[in-house]
DNA sequence: CTTGAACATCGACGTGTGTCAATATCTTTG
DNA sequence: CAAAGATATTGACACACGTCGATGTTCAAG
């Protein structure tokens, strides 16, 4: 690998080590792509917000400023992520956080990229 | 707000409280869209693999398995994410992660967002 | 069965994004 | 200055994404 040194010698001869391979990056970047929408991010703290821990979906689209389509649309690539989960109860659906789900992801912040000592 | 029994009434009086603002998630959410794509996780993970903290550019086009210009452009947008930043030594530049930027967008997951109990 | 409400799906539109080839900029070396 | 190498920028292309209106679907109430 290149040495840092004024003279310059050989270069690029690969790292070959990557610590992160493509499957993984792929199923993390799916991950954090869920959380890439303000729209989506405050559908997660508005659920995570309630006091009971769930939320019908009707109170979601006024406090979001979106129309319901939208809502409906930003639910079902949080579910797809594994996010919340939604429970049909007669008209309406329950919405709240999977248990460790954030968590996930959270803790590949720092457990697959170390920090310079 | 609309309580979870068995007879509908009244749904949807909004229920106003957003914990997380649309200022607060937009920029969030712009942080996490740059770890919403699998090169530039594994961008992070290669620098962050080298036992120097840094590396030089050019070793990162070929295990990357991506052009030189786009590896040059998601290091640009890692950099205006302020995750990692480079610095020019001659022909070459040294990439390293910024300290505490993974850190802040690591708590952001569970400090603005709260789990059910 | 009909009506109305909640939620999902569809179709369409504009915009953003990842990718590469080609080219430009900068720096070292001869 | 000329040549070569490392990096950034540009232009172009295909594709994905966020958004909404319109429509469909499911369920409770009358």
């Amino acid at each position: 690998m290149a040495r840092r040194t004024r003279t310059a010698q050989e270069c690029c001869p690969s790292v070959t080590a990557a610590p992160l391979s493509e499957k993984e990056a792929a199923a993390l970047a799916k991950g954090f792509a869920a959380l890439a929408d303000p729209a989506r991010l405050r559908l997660l703290s508005l659920i995570a917000a309630q006091d009971a821990g769930e939320v019908c979906a009707c109170d979601l689209v006024t406090p979001l400023g979106k129309s319901q389509p939208t809502v409906s649309h930003h639910l079902k690539v949080l579910r797809e992520a594994g996010l919340v989960e939604g429970e049909k109860q007669g008209t309406w659906v329950w919405y709240r956080l999977v248990p460790g789900a954030l968590e996930n992801l959270r803790s590949s912040l720092n457990g697959s990229v170390k920090q310079p000592a």
